[in-house]
DNA sequence: TTTGACTTGTCTGCC
DNA sequence: ACAAGTCAAA
């Protein structure tokens, strides 16, 4: 029997999950088992041998980046456009599915979309007007608060509570919703949680989904939310069939409402669905491989999955530990130099990190060895001040109604509209039940403003009414420019000095070329692109913007590194408190997902990882010393290989499994650490190399800066510690 | 109302 | 360490 080129290079299992008949199937893909690639093929295969329409497919990823991906493998696989296949993102679906139901549900049709950090400051003013203390209730609270109910498919008219706090919480949530509904504003839960909404109460919209797509296929199943799924429940219907594919190792975004019960949840709720385990990994080497199997087998309740390779043995996995962060950014850079130096694409190397406040350090030695680097999430680029300034006008000239965007810029730069003006325009809001710029509008209209306010609060309403009819016929590009310019937003970021405000200056055109160049997809036929563009802005974030092309190391954190894969991989900060975080030591569920984070970082390395931690931190302008994280005492001891400063002191392997204590046996023995930076009267500034013996008879070997190395007898040499 | 000095909270993560 | 929030002076 000829294989089909589709099932070409794919193993038995892989093959046997693309060319499935009809009907529901639960993928079990661990990491690095082609998962993409079956999703890929299996989609190709629907096309072409099924001869079913691309219009009947509808795919869901969990990140812009993988759904555009897989839309041009599969045009690459098909041969041909696939114009008519849903995929993207579950809000970006969510989002599309609203936009062309807007009149169903009550949206109007230029609604916004606001980001968490919107959102934070809107339930902030809320909070005030409602007259809490707003250290009882913290903004952040209620947001989480918000968005869990929502994630949960609730309204607040479904929370029945009798405990005072909670009652408190739900009329937050009531005040809230219905600023959003009034203001044409969306948050990211909402999008969801409306689409959901759509669905369910509309007979005549979910028939005609239910009957337009028979194959839905959902990729990273395992970091679904309660809503999420019931949205796919809804969608599939009862004839239509559903493919999941999910790695529940993998699931590292319980944080944010995910469940992986789901999955077990898929299998009861989807009768007669088959499962099929990929457990052929093709990506890391064996030791790798057998490091993150041992360290994800510390984990209960597993679903049961043994991967495997018949790949080879690789070198074994380095661990480096650095004196201070500093230390281990300057090891890091030397082995990304090392790397280079011997034939090594920059652009294999990944550098990953619990937190992002990590990246600084490591950004800051990559900078000074001028080693190229890119770096992904942290803030990006529609998330800066400047840049959400210059939306924020957009905004305001897409819709007036938009309290969030009048917030953020009425003063912005300062006109004379202070938090006196503004707390009244905001009680007579409310008092009226209307938006900030109709209470605005009618308190200059009424007189009800002091004449130095009332002149700035006129003048600014007069602003924005002059630059939208100004800019009626503008582009994009033109007026973004305009909008900068006549605001005073520019001038103000101008005046501002320190390079910090250069970069501002710098983002802001940056925001003017964004716009130039934006074009409209096919998705997006029935908005204009201001509002494309703004969606674009809230839903992506602008990821594709830097310079992909340029040879360069990769920084980014654990979680958004999933998916990804790398020849060259360092994992920093392998601390207990920083990673597993100081939050996850208190619930034990928690600790499971940070294990499963380990185990996603780890098995991203394809032939060399490198764990690094420092025995000294600082967090929050304190200094910290950390022990060395549990999960290494996870790591099987013969497939780790303990890194000392440049000599690359080994331990020997007698120590085995790594005990806490271990890592500052140096400094017991000598008073002084490897790595740590001394002063001798005569020789000047060094680092601390190696050691040898006990006591004050011990000797130390330093690299001095000026004279090169030396041994020392710790007892005569007048050694100083510099920090 | 604005500005600058001072105090306080924050560092998980992301669509 | 940094940013956001608070408070008093101009």
């Amino acid at each position: 029997m000829s294989t089909h080129p589709l099932l070409a290079d794919l193993n038995e299992r892989q093959q046997q999950a693309v060319s499935a008949n009809d009907g529901h199937m639960l993928v079990l893909a661990g990491a690095g088992s082609g998962k993409t690639r079956v999703l890929v093929h299996r989609i190709a295969w629907l096309i072409q041998e099924r001869q079913y329409s691309p219009f009947s497919v509808l795919a869901v990823t969990f990140t812009n980046k993988a759904a555009t991906e897989m839309r041009g493998r599969v045009e690459q696989l098909v041969g041909s456009s696939v114009r008519g296949m849903w995929i993207g993102t579950f809000h970006g679906l969510a989002h599309r599915l609203l936009r062309a139901h807007y009149m169903d549900v009550g949206l109007p049709q230029n609604f916004q979309i606001i980001d968490s950090d919107d959102q934070q400051r809107l339930i902030k003013r809320l909070i005030k007007s409602l007259n809490l203390d707003d250290k009882r209730w913290p903004a952040k609270q209620a947001q989480w608060y918000i968005n869990g109910k929502k994630d949960e498919g609730l309204r607040p008219q479904h929370i029945e509570t009798y405990d005072p706090t909670e009652q408190t919480l739900k009329e937050i949530y009531t005040l809230y919703q219905e600023s959003c509904d009034r203001a044409g504003l969306v948050d990211f839960a909402e999008l969801l949680l409306r689409a959901h909404e759509l669905l369910r109460n509309n007979r005549i919209v979910r028939e005609h989904y239910q009957n337009r797509f028979r194959h839905i296929l959902v990729d990273e199943f395992q970091d679904t939310n309660s809503i999420q799924y019931a949205w796919i429940r809804l969608l599939a219907g009862s004839q239509n069939s559903v493919t999941i594919v999910g790695d529940d190792d993998q699931s590292i975004y319980g944080w944010r409402g995910a469940k992986v019960e789901n999955i077990h949840q898929f299998l009861s709720d989807f009768e007669g669905s088959e499962t099929i385990r990929l457990e052929q990994n093709y990506r890391s080497t064996s030791t790798i491989l057998r490091a993150a199997n041992s360290v994800i087998s510390n984990n209960s309740g597993r679903l049961g999955k043994d991967l495997w390779t018949d790949g080879n043995d690789g070198e074994p996995i380095s661990l480096y530990a650095g004196f201070n962060e500093m230390d281990e950014a300057r090891y890091i850079v030397a082995r990304i130099e090392e790397w280079r130096d011997q034939g090594g694409s920059l652009q294999d190397s990944a550098i990953l990190y619990r937190s992002n406040a990590q990246s600084r350090i490591l950004e800051e030695a990559l900078l000074h060895a001028r080693v190229p680097y890119r770096i992904y999430g942290g803030l990006r680029f529609f998330d800066r001040q400047e840049i959400k300034d210059a939306l924020a006008y957009l905004r305001i000239l897409g819709n007036r109604d938009d309290d969030a965007a009048i917030e953020r810029v009425i003063n912005t730069p300062t006109r004379g509209i202070g938090n006196r003006t503004m707390d009244m325009i905001r009680q007579a809001a409310r008092e009226r039940a209307e938006s900030l710029w109709q209470a605005a509008k009618y308190m200059v209209n009424e007189k009800q403003l002091a004449g130095r306010a009332r002149n700035a609060v006129g003048s600014f309403l007069d602003f924005i009414e002059n630059l939208d009819d100004e800019t009626e016929e503008f582009s994009l590009g033109r007026l973004s420019d305009e909008v900068i310019k006549k605001s005073g937003l520019m001038a103000m970021y101008e005046a501002e000095k320190g390079e910090k405000a250069e970069t501002r200056v710098e983002n802001l055109k940056e925001l003017v070329t964004a716009c130039e160049n934006f074009t409209l997809d096919d998705a997006e036929e029935d908005m204009t692109p201001l509002n494309a563009f703004l969606a674009h802005a809230s839903l992506e974030a602008g990821e594709e913007q830097a310079d992909e092309y340029q040879d360069a190391v990769q920084l980014m954190t654990l979680h958004s590194a999933k998916g990804l894969e790398f020849p060259l991989v360092f994992m920093t900060g392998v601390e207990e408190g920083l990673f597993p975080s100081q939050q996850s030591m208190d619930e034990p569920g928690r600790l499971e997902e940070e294990r499963r984070l380990c185990y996603v970082g780890m098995t991203r390395a394809m032939e060399k990882l490198v764990l690094t931690y420092a025995e000294q931190r600082r967090i929050y302008g304190q200094e910290l010393f950390h022990k060395v994280s549990r999960f290494i005492s996870e790591i099987p001891a013969d497939t780790l290989h303990e890194v000392r400063m440049q000599t690359k002191v080994e331990k020997p392997s007698s120590y085995g499994r790594f005990n806490n204590a271990a890592s500052h046996e140096s400094f017991e023995q000598t008073g002084y650490s490897l790595g740590q930076r001394v002063r001798h009267p005569k020789f000047g500034e060094g680092t601390v190399l190696n050691y040898e013996g006990t006591g004050p008879q011990s000797r130390i070997q330093i690299n001095f800066d000026n004279v090169g190395s030396k041994w020392l007898v710790v007892a005569y040499a007048r050694l100083d510690p510099v920090f």
